[in-house]
DNA sequence: TCTGGGGTCCTAGGACCC
DNA sequence: TCTGGGGTCCTAGGACCC
């Protein structure tokens, strides 16, 4: 039985919410992230309507205000958006096992199905009716053999698209090698210098070529591009590191933000709830954007906010810039594994 | 244009140990 | 007096994703 992985991506979800919670939003530019009236900000989502005024996601939001201030701006309720995306899963859970990879979007082995549907499509049909009678909600649907093919299919008729990839070196061949998940802002003019501009450029690579031009992801990236993949759900561990950073209104100098570390401090320990960690970060990012991270970890576990407060403070104080301070994040990661045998201050004193 | 907030993974260098 | 090789842990930075 061949492997078939399905891709289920939500469109515009965040805005779609709001216009489910609010019908009278439908039709209209839709906006979610921050408010014009934010000093500072960015689009997390633009509907349809906003997006034929040029706006996208992660754009200032100055410039969208800019380009479409008839639009209606909201700031992001994730509670409700919470609460749409369990039943998208435990919706699609019925269809298979699924791997969520965020709040919108999950891949979904489907390859027990392919016998019980008359084709994938009718699978591919069958998910996005149940996710739209559970939730009122549109999605796309990617189905291949592999999650990165999945991934470019479901993405390639957004929104409310069906994609089958049945033969994956040719639908890739022509697209953009930015379409594969990886592959960002950086890589693609230096792939474009070495004149690399479609996935299929990829799959024309030798061996030795794609070696020299991608180092150890070579392999996975041929044989995606040659549709030769088949990777499929993958395993998510516990979570590495939870963190809460906030970017100031205006840039404060340093001795300002003693009051914004405590308050991120405070909030972190809150939501940690007591899990042990062992190492603590601070990252700063000055006026001019330049960021950095100062990591502090410890022989022993702690748990409390005294201590991250303090630590967190030690680390600021061994900051020597003079700039002005744009945003300040505080981070706990190494957290205790019950596998692992604790180290505590009474095994050094005993 | 002027750039949020939450994450993951990778790389590279240095310290340290055997 | 000139210095290996392997392993692990830690830190810092950066690319990337939603």
């Amino acid at each position: 039985m061949p492997q078939t992985i399905a891709h289920v991506d939500m469109d515009c979800f965040f805005a779609a919410c709001e216009e489910k919670k609010d019908p009278s939003l439908k039709g209209k530019p839709v906006i979610v992230g921050s408010l014009p009236t934010d000093k500072r900000g960015i689009v997390s989502t633009a509907n349809y309507e906003a997006r034929t005024f040029g706006l996208h996601s992660a754009m200032p939001i100055s410039r969208a205000f800019k380009q479409c201030p008839k639009g209606v701006y909201l700031r992001p309720s994730f509670g409700l958006y919470k609460k749409e995306s369990q039943i998208i899963m435990q919706v699609l859970s019925s269809f298979g096992e699924i791997e969520q990879v965020s709040i919108d979007e999950a891949y979904v082995d489907i390859s027990a199905l392919v016998n019980k549907y008359q084709s994938l499509k009718e699978v591919a049909i069958a998910i996005k009716k149940e996710i739209l009678k559970e939730t009122g909600l549109s999605c796309s649907v990617g189905i291949a053999q592999s999650r990165y093919i999945a991934k470019i299919a479901s993405d390639y008729k957004k929104p409310g698209g069906i994609i089958i990839v049945k033969k994956p070196r040719e639908f890739l061949e022509k697209l953009s090698i930015s379409k594969i998940s990886g592959i960002g802002k950086k890589s693609v003019p230096h792939l474009h210098k070495k004149g690399m501009k479609t996935i299929g450029d990829i799959a024309a690579l030798t061996k030795e070529q794609a070696m020299s031009t991608f180092g150890s992801y070579w392999e996975k990236l041929h044989a995606i591009a040659r549709g030769e993949d088949t990777t499929g759900l993958r395993e998510h561990g516990p979570r590495k590191s939870i963190s809460k950073e906030t970017t100031f209104q205006d840039d404060v100098d340093k001795e300002e933000c003693t009051k914004s570390i405590e308050r991120l401090c405070r909030i972190l320990s809150k939501y940690n709830k007591g899990t042990p960690y062992r190492t603590v970060s601070l990252k700063v990012r000055f006026s001019d954007f330049s960021t950095i991270t100062r990591a502090k970890s410890l022989a022993y576990y702690c748990n409390n906010y005294e201590d991250l407060l303090q630590i967190a403070l030690d680390i600021f104080s061994g900051i020597s810039s003079k700039k002005k301070i744009r945003l300040i994040g505080v981070r706990m990661s190494n957290f205790y594994r019950s596998e692992e045998k604790q180290m505590t201050l009474r095994s050094f004193t005993d």
